[in-house]
DNA sequence: TGGGCGCATATTGTATACAATGTGATCAGG
DNA sequence: CCTGATCACATTGTATACAATATGCGCCCA
């Protein structure tokens, strides 16, 4: 079952992007293997290549490679789920303070367009390419910010969100909230860096609060407590 | 002229722990080339692990693989330099904080231990040494602070301001303000998370001031710049 | 003698071959 | 029928071989 179409001869980069939006798009669910023959005969490449690219995406946090045994689609644990929005919360409000104050009148289309984007994906219930676009959002926002180095961290932050969300998301169906991704850009557009702050911080809270992060054993925790029936 | 010891049949992970030691110790300085042939014969391992390795650091920042050309070490740009340094201010001061909030005595002591060693290596003029353990001081404190995701960026980021430093230093001589850590260690100790928080964004205001971004061409930025003689 | 073309070599990029390890099935013994 | 050991196969890890590209030297010609 490839979910992915062949493109004869790709990239590193190629095969990389198409496996982060497949993840990202929950079309690749956490603790899916991938297999480097199968990925090989996809995008017809050998696999010096899919090893290079599957390995840029263990880098990422994408993928977690298990010596002799492959690699996976990760599956962050609650401490790593938690960690990755205390991380979000530390760079993003402040970069999209920075956004604010430097967006041009073409960084405010781009948003908007995105969020029209987003939109369409939701009215179409198509919520896995909506949430790969919710994602690209904010790391657009670090891209007009003009910060490269918390773009770069951003990127993993969202990629692993993106896992988070498909372990531990509450509601499935819930219709994300586009209208804080519009708030948002009104703010920047009035070039409020303040409100722009407290907004994404509110974002990121409101994103946290819909995930159930209560602890809870993952599976039977050991053996014995599996035993204590 | 090897930098570094060779020891038969290591692993990727021995490879790049040895680069990248070299590299934070300012053996290794920006922009050198590392051949892989060269790399092999240290390491007594074929070309594929060498280029995991390589890449792997690539990804870290240090190093910059340019296509058909090879490996350097990394040049961070002035805005690079900004950038790394602002991360920094945005996810360790509230590290610090959280580090303050959790260390052990076990912790404390372990940060005692390394602030001594930069001592001794400072006592004994060994700079690069020196410059090597205070970042890893940053990173331990993360490491307190139970935070794992921001440890890993904190890596990267260390590891680049670490070439930003062998670029932009002020004076070469400078007695690195190991004070600093002291005082750090200390607020820690008394679990005072206010006044890590606070000591932590001073010390790192404090090294950006000990370092040279004012704006200068890097070399001749444009032909006709240099033609305007 | 100086500039430019072209080949030889050095170096990196990619594919394939070989080694090591893990996995699952089959069969013997109880 | 169940347990456990062994062997064949599947898969990953590493090294080598081959291809493509860059680099630098020498030669030719003006």
């Amino acid at each position: 079952m490839s979910v992915i179409i062949a493109s004869a001869s790709s990239s590193v980069d190629e095969i990389v992007a198409q496996l982060t939006e497949a993840v990202h798009e929950h079309r690749l669910q956490p603790g899916t293997k991938l297999r480097e023959d199968e990925v090989c005969e996809i995008f017809g490449v050998s696999r010096t290549l899919v090893r290079q690219a599957l390995r840029s995406m263990e880098y990422d946090g994408l993928l977690t490679i298990k010596k002799n045994k492959g690699a996976f689609v990760s599956k962050p644990t609650l401490k790593e789920a938690r960690e990755v929005f205390q991380a979000r919360a530390l760079l993003e409000p402040c970069t999209a303070r920075s956004a604010a104050e430097r967006a041009t009148p073409a960084d405010i289309d781009r948003l908007k367009r995105h969020i029209n984007e987003e939109h369409d994906a939701l009215d179409r219930d198509e919520a896995g390419l909506a949430l790969k676009l919710s994602g690209e959002f904010h790391v657009a926002i670090a891209q007009i910010a003009d910060q490269h180095t918390i773009e770069q961290f951003l990127r993993q932050l969202i990629s692993r969100s993106s896992l988070v969300i498909a372990l531990y998301w509450r509601r499935r169906n819930a219709l994300c909230e586009s209208n804080a991704h519009h708030a948002l850009v009104d703010a920047i557009r009035d070039a409020d860096g303040d409100r722009a702050e407290d907004l994404m911080k509110g974002h990121l809270l409101d994103l946290l609060s819909q995930l159930d992060l209560r602890e809870r054993p993952e599976g039977p925790v050991s053996l014995k407590d599996a035993l204590q029936l």
